[in-house]
RNA sequence: GACCCUAUCGUCCAGCGGUUAGGACACCGCCCUUUCACGGCGGUGACACGGGUUCGAAUCCCGUUAGGGUCGCCA
């Protein structure tokens, strides 16, 4: 209780007094483990109506990065996971990084050192270990019991560098004491770390909280995912157009489960579900096939308002030339269903929305280059000068009408008309895409068509 | 090597002493259909192995094996 900083008075306006934290290192990009952990910690605030907070562990000067950092923000902003305390918020129980956290370490330090727990080595100072057996009941792996009495196998711990640095196991435990965490929730590579930072928590006087480690994420092939590997960094998912959503309820889904089968979640509904003894203690192979369905599903269900701001980025980063945003809304109206992954809606729908479109040479071959195909295509043209209104029905029944008198097959005129109006043999529903399209620019493109590869 | 964690279809999750071992992704058929998707129906496919405990074990215990983690003056 002499450790109660004068500088940390919790604010009590959060519902509940639990405070767990995401305490990342900036020395690379978000990695999707990290992004989990992250994800559960603020699962498991919002749950019980506690406090989350974002603290920036930057005390290892040569690899931290500026941009690491702001990967850090950019990766939890666009997964929605917004911090109570910490950068740009502030809190009580600031500084949130650990650069700027000297004095309380040196307190600390000189605290325990007086009470004679630390020795001088090398220029370093080490923690001298009270070599008993260390017990840790933890939140998801349960009992188990640490035998640190062997100074061969668990070696006393450096707590500061030659340099005057910090290491991390010190400052990790001291900023858990000072910002008053009642749960760490993180990844079980930290299991076995666990016992040094509990002996630093009984010389420093304090209450340990309640830890929870959770199970790694690997790579498909049980590997431990790195950097390079296929889907392992957050900002990955940003740029090939995943929704957020869908990446955080797959995420969700690694390592926890509402036990009833279900897999598309709304958020709030995990929020309520989530709770720690759920996590299961099996390390998860990260599936990236999953995630790409998952996210295919919610595009797939989401509003056309959410479609379209999550679709404008990667439109304007094309330059393409939609004019107004009802005309553009009417395009992703019908493209909306069709599309797998935010990335893939430019090529949608360049060609809605220009007369320079470009034509697959195989669909031309296999559409045009047949005995009569051009004729029918003219035909269908003619007809749709005198068709009214133009809606997808009308479209659609001037279309059978006309294969019908003429004793077509539907097919010999949808084919040739989906080329000449989209340039390609797959789209959006013909008959939705050439309403959309409108009547004069279809019939044009069909007349153009037949002129060009006549 | 020592210590710790883990072990159900290829992958993610159900199962918590008695089930034809269930769902989802992926894969393969069929249906729907103007293309491609979506959707529907069906199929392939798992309790790592060996001992116990029990009338009965995927479920409990022990061992083996395998995988992962930690043992840094990285975090």
């Amino acid at each position: 209780m002499i450790f109660l900083s004068a500088s940390c008075k919790i604010t009590n306006s959060m519902s509940s007094n639990v405070r767990v934290r995401f305490a990342p290192s900036p020395t690379g990009y978000l990695h999707v483990g990290g992004a989990r952990t992250a994800l559960f910690n603020w699962l498991y605030a919002r749950h019980t109506g506690g406090t989350f907070i974002l603290r920036i562990e930057d005390t290892d000067k040569a690899r931290n990065t500026a941009e690491a950092t702001q990967a850090i923000y950019d990766g939890l902003k666009w997964l929605g996971l917004d911090w109570d305390e910490g950068p740009f918020k502030g809190g009580d129980c600031g500084p949130y990084f650990q650069s700027e956290r000297e004095e309380i370490y040196l307190r600390h330090f000189n605290q325990l050192k007086a009470a004679g727990h630390l020795y001088e080595d090398g220029g370093a100072w080490r923690f001298r270990s009270p070599r008993e057996v260390v017990v840790l009941d933890d939140l998801v792996c349960g009992h188990i019991e640490f035998d640190l009495t062997n100074p061969e196998t668990h070696p006393d711990i450096t707590i500061r560098r030659p340099d005057g640095g910090w290491i991390f196991h010190f400052v990790n435990v001291v900023d858990d004491i000072e910002m008053k965490m009642t749960h760490v929730i993180r990844g079980e590579d930290h299991l076995s770390n666990t016992p040094k930072h509990l002996e630093l928590y009984k010389a420093l006087g304090a209450t340990p909280p309640r830890f929870a480690h959770i199970p790694l994420i690997l790579n498909r092939d049980g590997s431990k995912m790195s950097k390079r590997d296929q889907g392992a960094a957050v900002g990955g998912y940003i740029e090939q157009g995943y929704a957020p959503e869908a990446v955080v309820n797959y995420l969700c889904l690694l390592g926890w489960s509402p036990k009833d089968n279900r897999e598309i979640l709304d958020l709030n509904e995990i929020i309520a579900l989530f709770d720690l003894p759920h996590i299961n203690r099996r390390a998860a192979s990260y599936d990236l096939d999953k995630c790409h369905w998952m996210n295919a599903q919610y595009l797939l269900r989401m509003s056309l308002e959410r479609f379209t701001e999550l679709s404008l980025p990667f439109i304007e980063k094309t330059g393409i030339q939609y004019g107004s945003e009802a005309a553009l809304k009417a395009v992703l109206a019908i493209v909306q269903e069709k599309t797998k992954q935010l990335n893939e809606v430019p090529d949608r729908i360049r060609f809605f929305f220009t007369e320079a479109f470009e034509f697959e040479a195989e669909a031309v071959e296999k559409a045009f280059k047949v005995p009569g195909a051009l004729e029918k295509l003219t035909a269908l043209a003619n007809r749709y000068e005198a068709s009214e209104p133009w809606t997808a029905e009308s479209i659609e029944a001037t279309l059978k009408a006309t294969a019908a008198e003429l004793g077509w097959k539907n097919k010999e005129l949808i084919h040739p008309t989906r080329i000449a109006v989209s340039g390609r043999a797959v789209g959006p529903s013909l008959y939705h895409m050439m309403e959309v399209l409108g009547k004069e620019r279809t019939i044009a493109r069909m007349r153009s068509a037949v002129a060009r590869f006549a």
